[in-house]
RNA sequence: GGGCAAGUAGCUCAGCUUGGUUAGAGCAUUUGAUUUACAUUCAAAAGGUCGAAGGUUCAAGUCCUUCCUUGCCCACCA
């Protein structure tokens, strides 16, 4: 006899299924040519994070879908790893070092880089326990990290190909810096906010006659330490006569001249614009276009430099108040607007980053875009929801240049050297030198004396490897041929650009093909009022603290259940999840302790349908229907649907009537079979959603398998063949049964009525419509008596009505209940006349529709003969409530 | 400035692809129930002019147009 607590006890169950699991090495995947692969990689959560509720949302969904699929019969790989991520784990370590008092050029490129592995040794898997938490089935004997020595391996590998392929070059640009990371920033790096600035209108005066000049805008007014030039449009009326004179740069001095350029517009501002080429990324192109000369102003930190004379040594927003009061006191300063502008901030620590001119490395990114635009173009790679198709098109069709340098330490090494040579072959000797290994000498003048570029790359320029190089990449192995393509990746929609839609460009380069075949991109996680969780904003809720609270399983099923296209999650909401675990915990109790014989002889895989009772047929069919619809939802990404489905069918079906149905026939072993039969195939169907519950009851159940995990989904029997297919599901069952819950739910909805103490047993009078119906009634008969508490039940077709009753219709089927002094018989008149009225209404609406000539004229058939249908049922309703209440006195 | 998405019950959402029953579910609310698998439970009730206005149609929550509101993404008008 198996003996089960009466509530569900996650935490013990998920310890004791987590170390079983890993025991057992049941997520492992290796390639088995018998099998078809399904592959799904992880987005490679940073090392330096903890598990938040946007991680458990997406692991909790590639989860689902990675154990649906290996209960399908595929060999199932889950990637998982973590991603070192550059500037955000540097920028730990740095915190760190900062309460020490130190930073990191204190301690040197090689000790900081130490710590750095030192921390990752300690702390950077914190994530990967969390999420096994979860339950995530990753094949965790294959966790990569981005730093590993094969990824290094490979990102060495890629940059040279697209070095050589001329793909990869070295230029000064204008790029995002950000002057607290004190690093270059990619343009999807540096994040746009609007904020509300000035637009202050400074007067240059004309060299040749200073009390004249020429009026320019300016957000930044700072950056005029480095103008070199005035511009305005050729055709701009105003100022055509003016082009190519001479103007004085306040403050500075500087003669700068007037020169024209098409960029220009004349509507905006006063139509003149001030030119920084080394400080603006517009005025960089003038510059070269003018051959302007470009005055950087400020240090990397972001304090003015001597080119800024007096102003040198200051903070740059110290300087531009400076700057501003300077222009002010000298009259130059003409009127300053208030003005709402999109000013980049640093993705890392937020910081307003700067248009600074360096030397940087970049990706040249057309060429990549072009085979990963028409992947998602043609349909190679699907994604859904389908809009952000267009999102990921757009980008790619006006994609630029990738800056790919980083001035950190932690990260991949740039693999590039420099001749650092002799005297004379340095001119040798300017050409990089790029080489997967490290060169000996110079391959132009053979000097030993060289040296490495000292920056990193971007983490994403490790991170879009992903889906190949943990398979082992650029090394050929099985592994690859297996299980590259990977089939589904589950994501954000925040690293679309970062992320998705690079790994396309890149599994096009390098492997020739896609690295995926769908890419679903799932919501934001939201607390009530819909505001993102962050810490900042104290509003998030701790994923573990919800298992601890809750369990693993509520919070996934309350998570998924309750995501549209965000979700809004408040800590109430798990207790949605916590009590499904529990209702399904307590449906295997009350099975367990009534069924033990059929459960001891393992005998319920086969039911033998001629010997099953209406409800047990039902709750067959209605199984049946539940899988292929969920089986559905979860191919097509609708997972919320999925889990109501799911938990419609237990919950409302099983639980609600079939259980209900059958206590006190539970010594029918037909009865216990067929309970045991469902029970079993809901575990397997519940348990992508709900893993642990599943797996704590389906070991009780005496079967051979290990574990649930592993075992197959359940089938459907249509495609098997004909005869199951009308054995198992057997659409007349749901219509029976509807009859006979009806009937149930009418005498309940009487009892309630008319204050029937549920204690209280009623009588009950069931008028049958036809002898079909009788006979249903009949069968039926006991569990109608018990599930609304009837003394007597009547069946007769030939009664006419029952004095002193309360009564109701359902499809023509009277059912009386006469409740004596119980009941108020003009308050009963009343409610019979109101519900004629309301069906006799309907009815109205069905004939006026039937009789427009049009209407049956223009509409389908089988529309109208549907209408028709309902208002002859209606019509028989009214007829016999009609007749009730003729005789109702 | 451009684009995308959403607006249905007090709240969170489904239904819209392909127009055709009386627009559904969960939570919350109200009423009642606890010797009986589960009060993390059960039974029942109440609650919606489907953001607004037009249009197409025999028929619109569903299709079209415009508008309003909210959220998100992108963007070098200084």
């Amino acid at each position: 006899m198996i003996d089960l607590s009466a509530r569900y006890n996650p935490q013990e169950t998920e310890d004791k299924w987590l170390k079983v699991w890993k025991a057992s090495n049941v997520f492992h995947a290796a390639a088995n040519v018998k099998k078809k692969p399904f592959t799904i990689v992880i987005p490679p959560p940073n090392i330096t994070g903890i598990l938040h509720m946007g991680h458990a949302l997406n692991n909790i969904l590639q989860d689902i879908l990675i154990r649906y699929k290996r209960m399908k019969g595929f060999e199932t790989l889950w990637m998982p790893g973590t991603d070192h991520a550059g500037i955000a784990t540097q920028n730990v370590i740095e915190k760190e070092l900062a309460k020490e008092g130190k930073k990191r050029q204190d301690l040197g490129r090689e000790e900081f880089l130490k710590r750095l592995w030192a921390w990752r040794q300690e702390y950077g898997d914190t994530i990967i326990h969390q999420l096994e938490k979860l339950g995530s089935s990753c094949d965790w004997s294959r966790t990569r990290f981005t730093m590993d020595e094969n990824y290094s391996q490979a990102v060495k590998e890629v940059f040279v190909r697209l070095y050589e392929k001329g793909l990869i070059y070295r230029g000064e640009r204008i790029i995002n810096w950000c002057p607290r990371c004190q690093t270059a920033l990619s343009d999807e790096e540096a994040e746009h906010q609007e904020k509300n600035g000035k637009l202050y209108h400074i007067r240059y005066p004309f060299k040749n006659n200073p009390k004249e000049g020429v009026i320019v805008a300016t957000t930044r007014p700072e950056t005029m330490l480095g103008d070199t030039a005035v511009a305005v449009n050729p055709k701009d009326s105003r100022y055509i006569k003016l082009i190519g004179r001479i103007l004085v740069l306040p403050l500075v001095g500087r003669e700068i001249k007037i020169i024209a350029d098409d960029f220009v517009s004349a509507e905006f501002g006063t139509g003149a614009v001030k030119v920084t080429p080394a400080h603006d990324p517009n005025d960089f192109v003038i510059g070269q276009r003018h051959k302007l000369e470009m005055i950087n102003i400020m240090h990397p930190d972001g304090r003015l430099n001597e080119q800024a004379g007096k102003f040198n040594g200051l903070d740059r927003f110290e300087g531009r108040k400076r700057v501003i009061a300077a222009l002010d006191m000298e009259g130059y300063l003409v009127k300053t607007e208030d003005h709402k502008h999109a000013v980049g901030h640093c993705y890392r620590c937020d910081t307003m980053v700067e248009p600074y001119l360096s030397k940087q490395w970049f990706v040249k990114m057309s060429p990549l875009a072009k085979p990963a635009l028409k992947a998602v173009k043609n349909g190679t790679i699907k994604i859904y929801p389908e809009h952000w198709q267009k999102v990921y098109t757009n980008w790619m069709e006006d994609i630029r240049d990738w800056c790919i340098s980083r001035q950190i330490w932690w990260g991949h090494r740039i693999p590039v050297w420099y001749c650092v040579g002799d005297e004379a072959c340095q001119l040798k000797c300017k050409e990089p030198i790029v080489s997967k290994t490290t060169p000996e000498q110079c391959p132009h003048c053979g000097s030993k004396n060289l040296r490495q570029d000292e920056d990193v790359l971007d983490t994403w320029f490790s991170s879009w490897l992903w889906p190949f190089v943990t398979l082992g990449w650029p090394k050929d192995n099985a592994d690859l041929k297996y299980f590259y393509p990977t089939h589904t990746l589950l994501t954000a929609s925040e690293i679309i650009f970062f992320w998705v839609a690079r790994m396309i460009m890149a599994g096009y380069e390098f492997m020739g093909q896609p690295p995926f075949s769908e890419v679903f991109i799932h919501g934001t996680v939201r607390d009530s009022r819909g505001r993102k969780m962050s810490k900042s904003l104290g509003n998030a809720i701790d994923p573990l603290e919800i298992i601890d609270q809750y369990g693993a399983d509520a919070l996934r099923f309350s998570l998924i259940i309750n995501s549209g296209q965000d979700i809004f999650i408040s800590k109430e909401k798990f207790e949605i999840g916590r009590n499904f675990a529990n209702k399904i915990w307590n449906a295997a109790r009350l099975i367990f302790t009534n069924c033990g014989p059929a459960l001891e002889a393992g005998d319920y895989e086969t039911l033998d349908v001629k010997a099953l009772d209406l409800p047990s047929r039902w709750i067959i069919s209605r199984f049946y229907e539940t899988l292929d619809k969920t089986s559905k939802a979860i191919e097509t990404f609708r997972y919320s649907e999925a889990e109501n489905l799911v938990q419609d069918f237990f919950w409302g079906s099983f639980c609600d009537w079939y259980l209900e149905f059958i206590k006190g026939k539970f010594t029918d072993i037909h009865v216990q079979k067929t309970a045991l039969f469902i029970l079993k195939n809901s575990l397997k169907l519940l348990h992508p959603f709900v893993p642990f519950v599943t797996e704590e009851i389906y070991s009780k159940m005496n079967t051979k398998d290990s574990c649930l995990s592993v075992v197959s989904w359940p089938s459907l029997p249509w495609p098997v063949s004909q005869d199951r297919q009308k054995s198992l599901i057997d659409t007349d069952a749901f219509e029976q049964m509807q009859t006979v819950i009806d009937v149930i739910w009418a005498i309940r909805n009487i009892r309630t009525q008319w204050n029937v103490k549920p204690q209280d047993s009623v009588d009950v009078v069931l008028v049958p419509v036809n002898r079909q119906q009788e006979q249903l009634l009949e069968k039926n008969q006991g569990d109608i008596q018990r599930l609304g508490k009837v003394k007597t039940l009547t069946i007769d077709s030939k009664v006419q009505t029952v004095k002193d009753a309360a009564s109701v219709v359902v499809n023509a089927l009277k059912v009386f209940i006469p409740l004596g002094v119980l009941v108020d018989l003009a308050a009963e008149k009343k409610r019979m006349s109101q519900e004629v009225a309301r069906k006799q209404k309907t009815m109205e609406g069905l004939q006026t529709r039937l009789n427009n000539p049009v209407f049956v004229d223009k509409a389908p058939r089988d529309v109208i003969s549907k209408e028709k249908d309902r208002l002859s049922a209606l019509g028989k309703d009214v007829k016999e409530l009609q007749t009730v209440l003729a005789n109702l006195s």
